[in-house]
RNA sequence: GCGGGCGUAGCUCAGCUGGUUAGAGCGCCGCCCUGUCACGGCGGAGGUCGCGAGUUCAAAUCUCGUCGCUCGCGCCA
């Protein structure tokens, strides 16, 4: 007989009946009838009831074996009694009865409970993560991520592509975060950068002929975390391909994301669905316009509408609004149907919630048979009213809410209030927010440049090698600020899985267009000259993209908080407390590297701990 | 870097406007229990109330500082 094993935990049933069997796992609970003891053995399968009882001289030794031990079991499989079987357990007809046992692995008392949730706090638990990682929860989001990339993998070498593997150490990519540098013992005063994203790799990849490439790929960004960004490292489904325009990677990546959405739908318990057909593409302008938002969540069916020639109208007087739309500021409305009847406390919690975003408050009309009222109502003439209830397509008993701004903070601020009333609405009324949905949609043209308030420059608005539409004819004739890029995003139910574009392989077009964000061509061949050089050796049109693994299997396993899904996950602090990282370097190590270390005095954290 | 929240037993938390032996549930330890499956019953141990200073006759409670965790802003396209 093997020595841990001949079945998992989750394997047993009536048909082993009489077999001698030899389980190995966890002790997961133990119930002591004195007479009788029970446990329930834990692998990653499942469950397995064992029992012993006064018959046995086993019963001693196993009463003080604590949980979470790891044991080995050897018996007979026999049936339950009648009464006692657990028709909630997959093995719950059956159980093992004990003749040996040995303790593989003995636990000390546990600093946490793995056998049920006990609410213990974050820090505790990635301190002990490989005792959080037994818990069943995490055995599931973790299992799910295998299953999810498992699932990317299958569906993008289905669809042709090739899996490559790109350099860890390596130089500076241009994405715009802050990069991990680590230091060159051979090259004296040199570092490499972790990859922010493979994306010159990638590029060059195409340039070298390989049509279709994809990767896992780990990317490093030295930026700071939220609950949906992990600090310092993440994974990305990268891709690209060649000779192909926009349409073509969406092509290829909708099937994927509607198909691994699909798969997983029901994980958290709920069936959720995907709507049918291709996924909206939303200019970048009608986003910020529509939904105050480059990631707007489709699920909220509130829109926000410009109503700032209402408020410009020579019958209107309200002033605090005029005086903005004087400056060049704008109006932003955002319908609510069905809320005239909201109590005051409903229009009261808004405007105090503006007032915590730091806006004056949040305005607001309601109209209740064919009259406007509210606060503001007095200062808008019925005619005003007329040309705002066409503006927003206002009915009786809707309301409609006021922000006031110039453009860019007006179009956020009204997106974050389309949030904020959407969440505030009743249960089961006609706006709530989409539940059991995934609504992705493209955002597309991106402008390929912005002005830069601080330095009145411009500068590329996202990546600097997306082809800009119109390529060479459109960055020599049209205002920079109005060009538009092959550049896109994906979003879903608010959330941004990825951006990617149609890039620059021309490069006449990419000097010209550094050129135009002030970067002298001496910038560009020092940064990016090896690429420089490979498109001047016949590189082919090529785009791709690249979603985040670790949002997917986020939004999937419906956790609030990335670290949910990661296996060993830093803490906010970029820290793994576990591991002790990052430490010290030791004189020796630093003195092969040629580092002195200059630290700033008042800032030296305290060993103790 | 900035702002909000939190910090009391191994874990999760209660402790009102300051008041004398700081509580609960779970866990842990001991005893009892032959059919449980979150087993049950009885008993027990366990706390410099994050740390430091201040106010006060008296501080877990009020004030200030500091450290830690977390959420958000900046940052990350």
């Amino acid at each position: 007989m093997h020595p841990y094993r001949t079945h998992n935990c989750a394997e047993l049933n009536k048909d082993h009946v009489g077999e001698t069997v030899k389980l190995s796992g966890w002790v997961h609970r133990k119930r002591d009838h004195g007479g009788v003891l029970f446990i329930d053995l834990r692998d990653t399968n499942g469950l397995t009831q064992c029992v012993v009882d006064e018959g046995s001289d086993l019963l001693a030794k196993i009463e003080k074996v604590r949980p979470e031990s790891v044991v080995t079991v050897t018996g007979v499989v026999r049936i339950r009694p009648g009464e006692t079987q657990n028709a909630n357990m997959p093995t719950g007809d059956i159980e093992l009865y004990i003749d040996a046992v040995e303790v593989q692995g003995a636990s000390d008392v546990i600093p946490f409970q793995v056998a049920e949730d006990d609410g213990a706090g974050e820090e505790i638990r990635l301190k002990y993560r490989y005792l959080d990682l037994r818990r069943e929860k995490m055995q599931k989001n973790i299992r799910l991520r295998n299953d999810v990339i498992t699932s990317l993998r299958e569906r993008m070498k289905g669809q042709g592509f090739q899996e490559f593997q790109t350099p860890i150490l390596t130089a500076s990519s241009p994405e715009g975060a802050r990069d991990f540098l680590v230091p060159s013992r051979l090259n004296p005063g040199k570092f490499y950068a972790l990859p922010q994203a493979p994306q010159q790799f990638k590029q060059l990849l195409m340039m070298s002929g390989f049509d279709k490439y994809f990767q896992i790929a780990p990317c490093f960004r030295d930026e700071d975390s939220r609950a949906d960004r992990s600090p310092g490292e993440f994974y990305q489904l990268d891709m690209e391909m060649s000779f192909v325009t926009q349409e073509d990677v969406f092509n290829v990546i909708e099937p994927v994301m509607r198909g691994v959405f699909e798969q997983f739908a029901d994980f958290s318990g709920e069936n959720r669905t995907i709507p049918e057909g291709k996924f909206p593409q939303i200019p970048y302008l009608e986003s910020m316009l529509k939904y105050g938002s480059d990631k707007p969540d489709l699920r909220n069916p509130l829109e926000i509408v410009d109503v700032t020639s209402v408020f410009a109208r020579d019958d209107v007087e309200f002033k605090a609004f005029k005086g903005t739309i004087e400056k060049g500021g704008v109006v932003r409305a955002i319908r609510a149907p069905a809320v005239a009847d909201q109590p005051r406390s409903f229009f009261d919690k808004l405007n105090s919630w503006a007032q915590g975003e730091g806006a004056p408050g949040l305005g607001y009309v309601k109209f209740e048979n064919g009259e406007g009222a509210g606060p503001i109502a007095k200062f808008i003439p019925t005619a005003a009213q007329d040309e705002l209830k066409n503006l927003c397509g206002l009915e009786d008993g809707d309301a409609v809410f006021f922000i006031c701004n110039k453009e860019l903070p007006a179009a956020k601020f009204a997106g974050l209030a389309r949030n904020a009333i959407c969440d505030a609405l009743p249960d089961g009324h006609v706006a709530e927010r989409e539940k059991g949905e995934f609504k992705f949609c493209w955002i597309v043209d991106f402008p390929m440049f912005e002005m830069n308030e601080e330095t009145n420059k411009i500068d590329f608005s996202h990546n600097p090698f997306s082809m800009p539409q119109g390529g060479m004819d459109a960055l020599e004739n049209q205002d920079p600020l109005d060009i538009l890029a092959w550049q896109y995003d994906i979003v879903c139910n608010g959330i941004e899985l990825s951006s990617g574009a149609i890039r620059n392989h021309k490069p006449e077009i990419m000097e010209r267009a550094f050129g135009m964000a002030g970067y002298d061509k001496s910038v560009l061949e020092d940064k990016f000259g090896g690429m420089l050089t490979a498109m001047k050796f016949g590189a082919p049109p090529h785009g791709g993209i690249a979603p985040g693994v670790d949002r997917i299997v986020m939004i999937l396993a419906d956790e609030p908080n990335i670290r949910e899904v990661i296996v060993f996950p830093m803490n906010g602090n970029a820290e793994d407390l576990m591991m002790k990282a990052p430490s010290e370097a030791s004189a020796e190590q630093l003195k092969e590297l040629n580092i002195k270390l200059d630290m700033p005095k008042a800032k030296v954290k305290s060993e103790a701990a």
